[in-house]
DNA sequence: CGCGGAATTGACGCACTTCAACACGTGTGG
DNA sequence: CCACACGTGTTGAAGTGCGTCAATTCCGCG
């Protein structure tokens, strides 16, 4: 099995095995990839460009080694609205494959490496892997949940709300996987991305991140971004990080122990 | 078995297994539930009574016989969003489960008549029957579709749009489960639950509402609401029903057919 | 009949948008 | 090496869609 086959490298893996996304480096990981001897292929792509597009069909599934991505739909009045932002350690597409035609496109907002994986292999653990196949499903579940967190950011909560859950969102999973250093982490997001994300013009979320820096509760040094004061800001936004899953080992007791007598993965036996 | 366990008649069986909620029909219906003789019970609930708390844990997922119900989450400032709603032949729940503590609250809109089914039954469908996992998990990612669109209606549309794009989203889904009359439809929601989903006030929904009145788009009697334009309707809030998931059988046969060659359901042979 | 929740309407205010200019850094071609 | 374009950030001034407050009407229901 060639060197390109292994779409995670070791570091990573591990990184991905944190709580944000358990299931990818399982499901990913070199030895279940490069076992199974699947058609995984790496690729690199440059910053801003689309990697899914809206209205196509796709058969294939993607896996987030390195970079920052975002789903997004245009309106017909030529607005956009970002439903997420997709980062290391996270795999996307497969609601394109589900779909007959993709509902969002995807594209990158930084230059990013990925890695294919034909849908054969997303079925194919459907079969084989119980364990696997539940964790599949669970990240489901909590793509809706954070899903369901930006609907309340852009529904109920205020300009000066908005952005700071985000940052807050950001800074969390960015910890899971290891991105950040103390309370700073890269923001690789321009102030249109972040409009977009939270349904605001770049012009007002300009004035929200400077009231922010005026209020002591966060700093601005380029792309790099620092979380001053965070219980301030988790307060004032509500902002609670269950829903990104904190609740996985939980999860994953629970599902593995009460029915399946058998701790162990083969589904077919 | 007792007829208490019948949580599906006939009859609603049959609606439940339109594309809208393919699984519900197989997953719930008569035979699997009373074959299986799982511990499913039948609840009627009155209206505006909360079925879910968010914050609690749950350990059994409902099914809608009946009636509406919305899912929703209360800020700390007071205000509530409703992220959507439930309507007959969809379940519930699942997440309330997965989480440690239930994200969201639930409650009915209407009388509704549910059955409870324990989380028990959900795990042995993942162990056993191949077709329903996927089939559940393809529900998942259709929940998270429907919450993707909720955040555009949030974000990126006019009131005007939003009232419209809720409407034709009803309806749509309302059609699929035979629960309208033509173009018109029983609509038990308040202004406020409407202004509650879309992030607007009370005040202004009903402004909307007698606009598009006046526009001759709608109309609206007691709790009756009919549909008069549907095509400008559909237009004006670019509203495309495909994330309702008119793309089920697409699916299903993908799903089915290229990897596992027997076509049949048991997973473990 | 009378109560209470929902719908309706008006007047006014504000958070956010729109439009428009300008600043800054970075890459690109002459 | 400079000139220039271009994307991004920043700031001001003016407009508006929607919120807030508050009063009134409608309607179902005991």
């Amino acid at each position: 099995m060639s060197k390109a086959n292994r779409i995670l490298d070791r570091k990573s893996a591990n990184a991905l095995a944190t709580p944000a996304s358990p299931f990818l480096g399982q499901l990913f990981g070199d030895r279940f990839i490069i076992e199974g001897g699947y058609g995984a292929r790496s690729v690199r792509i440059q910053k801003n460009k689309d990697v899914v597009i809206a209205g196509s069909h796709y058969e294939s599934v993607y896996a987030v080694h390195d970079g920052w991505l975002f789903r997004y739909k245009i309106l017909h009045n030529g607005s956009r609205q970002i439903v997420d932002f997709i980062l290391p350690g996270q795999f996307f597409g497969l609601q394109a494959c589900f779909f007959k035609r993709s509902l969002y496109s995807v594209a990158t907002v930084t230059e990013a490496s990925l890695s294919t994986v034909p849908l054969g292999v997303i079925d194919k653990v459907f079969e084989q892997n119980l364990e696997l196949s539940k964790i599949l499903f669970w990240s489901a579940v909590c793509e809706s949940a954070i899903l369901g967190e930006h609907l309340i950011d852009a529904g109920r909560r205020s300009a000066y709300e908005r952005v700071t859950h985000l940052l807050l969102e950001l800074f969390v999973r960015l910890t899971r996987v290891g991105k950040t250093e103390g309370m700073t982490f890269y923001m690789p997001l321009t102030q249109e991305l972040i409009g977009d994300t939270l349904g605001l013009t770049t012009v007002h979320v300009n004035r929200t991140l400077r009231s922010l820096r005026a209020d002591k509760l966060i700093e601005i040094d380029g792309k790099s971004m620092t979380i001053l004061d965070f219980e301030a800001l988790s307060l004032l936004s509500d902002f609670e990080n269950s829903y990104l899953g904190e609740a996985v080992r939980a999860m994953r007791n629970q599902m593995s122990s009460p029915t399946s007598k058998d701790g162990s993965n083969p589904r077919s036996r």
